[in-house]
DNA sequence: GTCTATAGAAAGATAGAC
DNA sequence: GTCTATCTTTCTATAGAC
């Protein structure tokens, strides 16, 4: 058997890594499977040895993301859990992730993209969307009073001050909005500094 | 001369409404110019007299959105105009919009696609999204005291909102957060109903 | 499992008749 | 200005050697 078990599903997941990378920034349309296998040190050919379609790629990366999200990473221990939520917000909110994020966010980066594929991959991003909302009001309700509703109404205001952050080029505009955005985010939580 | 210049002008403008149509609910690649050309009762040859690449025929599409915006028309006169801007966010936040307008707002269903596309198509959004907030920041001025970066950050929640829910499968899920960003829109901008 | 080679389809852009 | 016909490129997906 010239190739392990173990050895595939690392190739898999390189794959996966690399798709996340380029699917995020570029959309489905204008990321190329070539592309993707090229990221990934590999040729065109051996794409289907790992995923049945362009699509399934696509649905999959979207659904490994939820593990690269700092909510579901353990916060240092010097800062408490307020400064922490603070300073993600900020960060995500912040012309850095809209301009060269190493891994930006998908929900952000893919939210129109996402709702012209096929069921697989909306619903991918549906339950990422959904588990992030989720973890976001268990930590929130720590140190805050603010409903679950207001917490998911604060994600879209995320989202979409980012999504159209992407479109306005880089300056004023762009950091007025983010900024706005910010300090809107942080008093509808009630964790103004 | 056969055909006038009110014929072509004519001609270019079932285009672009059919560009407007098309474009916004599938985006820049999943549109060709067949589909445009077949919609405003044309074929692929006579595209070229009007545009000259399908790009500029994307930018131009959003560049003339703005005129179809309730925010640009006169409100009916039996109305007061908080009554009247409150109805137009809840109709902007609402199932009907995401599932079935007959206009979607391009900036909600375009967002992550239009960062893809050239300099020309970013700025004409771009264009699209400050007069909307000029105008929104200007109408909200005679009846509330929220300020310009309150406003631009419910703008960014409604779009952000919109373009989510169309991730979401219809149903549940989708409808609260859609009530979820209602509520916390007019509470922030303080009209309450 | 990964490679090279290629089949097959889609779509942007152009040519030339009317 | 609009049509039909076509060139050309791109890319998904498959075939077959190693």
């Amino acid at each position: 058997m010239p190739y392990s078990k173990s050895h595939k599903q690392q190739t898999r997941q390189r794959m996966l890594m690399s798709a996340v990378k380029l699917f995020t920034r570029r959309g489905f349309d204008n990321t190329s499977i070539d592309e993707v296998m090229a990221d990934a040190d590999l040729t065109r050919g051996a794409f289907y040895a790992h995923f049945k379609s362009k699509q399934e790629l696509y649905a999959e990366a979207i659904a490994s993301t939820l593990v690269f999200s700092p909510l579901t990473r353990p916060r240092e221990a010097d800062v408490d859990e307020k400064t922490w939520l603070v300073g993600l917000i900020n960060a995500y909110l912040h012309r850095k992730h809209v301009a060269d994020a190493e891994m930006p966010c998908p929900l952000a980066f893919l939210a129109t993209d996402v709702a012209l594929q096929d069921p697989a991959s909306r619903q991918a991003y549906a339950g990422v969307f959904k588990k992030m909302n989720k973890m976001f009001q268990a930590y929130i309700r720590k140190f805050s009073s603010a409903d679950n509703e207001t917490v998911m109404a604060v994600t879209a205001m995320m989202i979409g001050g980012v999504a159209i952050a992407r479109t306005l080029d880089e300056g004023a505009g762009r950091n007025q909005l983010l900024k706005s955005c910010r300090q809107q985010a942080l008093a509808l939580l009630g964790v103004q500094e």
